[in-house]
DNA sequence: CGTCTTTGACCGGCGC
DNA sequence: GCGCCGGTCAAAGACG
């Protein structure tokens, strides 16, 4: 799988601020983050991704992910043996859409990046204890989707890989951020 | 009461 | 073909 997401180290250069997010400042909307309770180191592993600067796909076929967000029926969870209509794989083949992925120290797991994200999806990893979570930008037509993961040993870094980019504003004035995501996605050009 | 999180099950790809 | 594993869905609960 060449399929690892751009990694891009902002822990680089001895820039204190690292991202300066909102991760000090829980005042905004801020999600509930009490899935820090369930973060308890207990055995090692391989705590490195192995995520490396490697470059998949070159174009930006972005988007066309899922349009109009037809129901695809998914796991049912409780009953109702569904018969899971919905995105044919013939029709769509793989895209793959580029990752990139964002390595940041914060104490919390949410980085308050301006949008509005949707928790849909955690599960454990192997080889890596922490959970990920899977966020989805709560935008009509903007399927961007967000993973934030924690490293197994350095509880201080996060980890939080982006899919997709944003075509739409801000919805609120954050930080300085915003120009981050505006240059990540003036690399993601090429 | 509306929105978002939680959480178990399901899907699809890949490896064996 | 089966099992593992990462990713996703949706019902129900939590929270404001």
């Amino acid at each position: 799988m060449e399929n690892y997401p751009t990694f891009f180290s902002s822990s680089t250069s001895p820039a204190p601020s690292s991202l300066s997010l909102n991760m000090g400042n829980p005042a905004h909307h801020a999600y509930n983050s009490t899935d820090l309770r369930q973060f308890q180191s207990s055995k090692s592993s391989n705590g490195f991704l192995g995520l490396m600067s490697e470059m998949g796909a070159s174009n930006n076929m972005i988007k066309n992910n899922f349009s109009s967000q037809g129901k695809s029926v998914g796991g049912s969870g409780t009953s109702a043996p569904t018969v899971r209509l919905g995105m044919k794989k013939g029709d769509q083949k793989k895209i793959r859409k580029p990752r990139y992925a964002f390595q940041t120290r914060s104490q919390v797991d949410i980085l308050d990046d301006g949008y509005r994200w949707r928790k849909y999806g955690q599960k454990a990893v192997k080889n890596n204890k922490f959970p990920r979570s899977y966020y989805r930008c709560t935008h009509q037509g903007c399927n961007v989707k967000k993973q934030v993961q924690r490293l197994t040993k350095d509880e201080e870094v996060v980890v939080t890989t982006y899919e997709g980019m944003h075509s739409h504003p801000i919805e609120k004035s954050t930080d300085n951020f915003e120009h981050i995501l505006s240059q990540m996605q003036i690399y993601t050009s090429f």
